[in-house]
This record gives structure tokens, C-alpha cells and sequence, in this order.
DNA sequence: AGCAAGACCTGTTAGC
DNA sequence: TGCTAACAGGTCTTGC
């Protein structure tokens, strides 16, 4: 489910609520949602720092991190409002010190909560994150010149940059003219950049949208985002393209559903 | 190296 | 109406 822009929505409002937070409590209602790869224990340990790569959002201890992955319907709810014990789908519970929980709720089960004394590990395999200051359109180009792989998949990997998933990927793509079928290294230059630009403004947008909510993703305040008003290609299959008319099509590409205008995007 | 398919899960929807 | 198959914002692993 969330992507990028929404896991970037999920670590603001969890620097507002979790920072120098200590852990008094840990229930695990589904054991494999929680891996402690570490012999610490989580009680004690405080909150200093709280950053993202990609999809992942790294909470910083006085000692140790804990990672979170959200997958395909993780949510995490700070329980300021609503109180979810005993929902249907609650997996682990974190308290805090000071009393307040957090949820971590996950329909699916394929979200993660790791505790490591540190992140390499986990994190080593996670290309440079799609907006961080590091990426630039050189650096962005040099990446896709290196590989032979169609452009979905590359995007899709997470190996070379990371942070898109299905719905920005396609969004991106379809701006761009780009079949998700290209080759990366076959892409002409002026459009390597271009895709570079697009991904920029298209995540940065999608954030100040507080994200897209097609059926799940909510904040930790439970709000949905506003995101999926503005898409013009994803979930727009049957439709026409708002750019030429031609009806937008559905096919399976790098095993994802791929929304594509058979008109303006164009295989290199 | 790159790709496809299966695994991990539960729930909703499309099609017969 | 009711059953079944396909599908869903994501990785992982295995095997060609
Ligand atoms: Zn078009």
C-alpha cells in the first residue's frame, strides 16, 4: 500500500509524537510481524531520531534502531484518538513511558517491525532514496545507463533508487512517454531526464497531498490522503487518456497490474 | 544479468 | 443469490 510519499507523511507525524519517547511495553499478536535481531530489549530504550529510506522508516535509540515496514496494508496509529485494542487486524502494540501507545495494524501480515543493534544490515540491499538531496538527474542517469532491465522493473526493484512503487511508478511513466517496457540504457537522454524531473515533482506533489488513498492507507491519525484525485493513469484502465483519448489499458509488466495509453507512451 | 512465478496473507470484487 | 477465481500501494526466493 504505501509508497514514498506516504511512509514520508507517516515519519513527520511520528517525529511530532514519538521523539523522546521511552518503551515501557511490547505486545505481539502476530509473531511474525516483530523480529528482534538483537539481544537488547526494547523497554528502557529511548526515541532520538526518526528517518526514512525509501519505504522503510527507521526509528534511532539512545541504542539500536527500530525499522518498520509497511508493505502492502500496514498502518501505524498513534492511539491519540481512537483506541484499537482489540481490532481485528492489530498485530503489535508499542507503549510508551508516558502511557501512549502505538498500533501497528496490518491487515495482509506482510509488514515488518525489526529491532537491530544497527540498520546496515537491513538496509544494504536499498538504493538512494527518490528524493533525497544525494540523487541527482547525473547521478539518476548514470543509474539507468548501467542497466539493460525494462524501467518498471528498475524503478519497481528498489536495488538502484528507492521509495516508488505501482502507483507513482505508472504515474510517472505515463507522464513521460515512457513505456514501462523500455530499457533503461536505450532511453534517449533528454528523456532520462525528464523521468529524473517527473519523479521529483510527482512524489513532492503526492506528499503535500498527504499521500494517495486508494482503499487503505490511512495516517497515524487515521485521515485518508488526497493524492489519488490527481492521478491520470492508475486504476484508469477502460478510461480515455486525458491526453489523446485512446482508452487506457491494464496488462501485467514486471508481475505488477500496469496501467498504459497504448498512444503516447512509447517503447525504446 | 534479467525475468517469471510462487510464497507470504486476508479481504473484496468480477464473472459465471 | 452463491461459488470461484482473480486481484490488491510489496518484497523475497528460486529457478530458468
Ligand atoms: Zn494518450
Amino acid at each position: 500500500m504505501p509508497e514514498l510519499p506516504e511512509v514520508e507523511i507517516v515519519v513527520r507525524e511520528l517525529r511530532l509524537t514519538l521523539i523522546g519517547k521511552t518503551f515501557s511495553g511490547l505486545n505481539v499478536y502476530w509473531q511474525r510481524s516483530f523480529r528482534a535481531q538483537t539481544e537488547d530489549t526494547l523497554i528502557n530504550r529511548k526515541i532520538s531520531r526518526i528517518t526514512r529510506k525509501g519505504k522503510y522508516i527507521i526509528l534511532n535509540l539512545d541504542r539500536g534502531c527500530l525499522i518498520i515496514h509497511l508493505r502492502m496494508t500496514g498502518q501505524l496509529f498513534s492511539g491519540e484518538s481512537e483506541n484499537y485494542n482489540g481490532h481485528k487486524h492489530l498485530r503489535i502494540k508499542i507503549s510508551f513511558k508516558d502511557h501512549s501507545p502505538l498500533y501497528f495494524i496490518d491487515q495482509r501480515k506482510f509488514g515488518r517491525i525489526y529491532h537491530v543493534d544497527d540498520s546496515g544490515e537491513i538496509l544494504k540491499n536499498v538504493g538512494v532514496d527518490a528524493v533525497a538531496d544525494e540523487l541527482s538527474g547525473k547521478g539518476f542517469i548514470a543509474l539507468l545507463n548501467r542497466s539493460k532491465m525494462a524501467v518498471k522493473a528498475f524503478l519497481l526493484c528498489q536495488k538502484y533508487v528507492s521509495g516508488m512503487g505501482n502507483i507513482y511508478t505508472d504515474e510517472c511513466l505515463f507522464r513521460c512517454g515512457i513505456h514501462p517496457l523500455s530499457r533503461c540504457e536505450n532511453i534517449p537522454d533528454l528523456k532520462k531526464a525528464e523521468l529524473y524531473l517527473t519523479i521529483q515533482e510527482i512524489l513532492k506533489s503526492a506528499i503535500l497531498n498527504m499521500g494517495t488513498t486508494i482503499s487503505d492507507y490511512r495516517d497515524t491519525y487515521g485521515n485518508q490522503g488526497q493524492n489519488q484525485k490527481f492521478l491520470k493513469i492508475y486504476d484508469c484502465d477502460g478510461l480515455p487518456c486525458s491526453v489523446c483519448g485512446s482508452i487506457i489499458k491494464k496488462e501485467k509488466i514486471a508481475g505488477r497490474g500496469t496501467h498504459i495509453c497504448p498512444v503516447c507512451q512509447k517503447i525504446y
